[in-house]
DNA sequence: TCGAATGTTGCGAA
DNA sequence: TTTCGCAACATTCG
């Protein structure tokens, strides 16, 4: 359950579950998922391991102690972090879960992880956070994702726009659902070359993805077979999308069959009607 | 049995 | 230097 929105829908959902409780203890059932094994140890000699809040930067989630240092988890393809009660913890199947804290209260939080690709890495100090945090691009609902900035990156690049928007280091947060949602509202061809995107498409583009975004997060994100936010709720913008998954279907702009081709090894949807190769200003 | 799945990284070859 | 394809990570599902 992996992109901007849904990993914002979890800190958001989190965020009041956590901010103010301490870290009693680290349950480990995956080693594998800790970038560090030192770190519950590590975790442990700090003095104070008040967690004062619940960030995201990219598709990670960041969670922040009272002495500055930081965890973060990324759910990858299938990881879910979810509290659960002391009275539920003993009936869990642990072979699904990487770790779990034992909160103040006697609350878990579970990081389980169908797939186990999901990872978690110790930010000790702000240096550790800022090579971090260089890894990204602009957060595409932040103030620095201008129009004239993201015309400016395109015009850098001859690479396909899919895989230039997927790339990390060029916008942070967009996954492969919400690239052919963004692309198609903004009626660009998947396999465009970035430098021959016209400054028109491209404030068009900026606009596109975060209004999908935005409408994302505000319907708690996309569900498919493993994102649940909490205990079991559905994201309900999968009833939302508009060509991701709906090879065959008529396009809802222009009635022309949405296709499925692959690009950089990613499955893509697009309508070959209204998305042309290139579209002029 | 094979292929694909919301993601990321690293390697080697164009 | 940039870009691209592929494998790997691990598991489930159709």
């Amino acid at each position: 359950m992996p992109e901007l929105p849904e990993v914002e829908t979890v800190v958001r959902s989190l965020r009041g579950v956590l901010t103010g409780r301490h870290i009693q203890a680290w349950q480990i059932f995956w080693p594998r998922s800790l970038d560090d094994p030192e770190l519950p140890a590590t975790l442990q000699q700090q003095a104070d391991n008040r967690i004062t809040g619940l960030t995201r930067r990219a598709k990670w989630i960041l969670v922040l102690f009272a002495n500055g240092s930081r965890i973060g988890i990324h759910l990858r393809m299938t990881g879910r972090l979810y509290p659960v009660s002391m009275q539920e913890w003993p009936t869990l199947d642990k072979h699904l879960i990487s770790w779990a804290w034992q909160l103040d209260e006697s609350e878990w939080l579970v990081f389980a992880d169908q797939r186990r690709f999901g990872r978690t890495i110790w930010l000790p100090d702000e240096n550790s956070y800022n090579a971090f945090n260089a890894r990204f691009g602009p957060e595409p609902l932040g103030r620095k994702f201008t129009t004239a900035s993201l015309f400016r990156a395109l015009q850098g690049s001859r690479r396909q726009i899919k895989p230039w928007l997927l790339d990390q280091t060029r916008i942070a947060g967009l996954g492969n659902i919400y690239v052919d949602e963004s692309l198609w509202l903004a009626q660009i061809h998947p396999q465009t070359a970035t430098n021959l995107v016209p400054p028109k498409q491209a404030q068009l583009l900026r606009d596109s993805i975060r209004k999908v975004l935005r409408r994302a997060i505000a319907a708690n994100g996309t569900t498919f077979m493993n994102f649940k936010f909490l205990s079991g709720s559905e994201g309900g913008y999968t009833d939302e999308l508009l060509v991701f998954r709906r090879q065959g279907q008529p396009c809802p702009r222009c009635q022309g069959l949405i296709e499925r081709i692959q690009v950089a090894q990613r499955s893509t949807h697009f309508c070959p009607q209204c998305q042309p190769w290139l579209v002029r200003s």
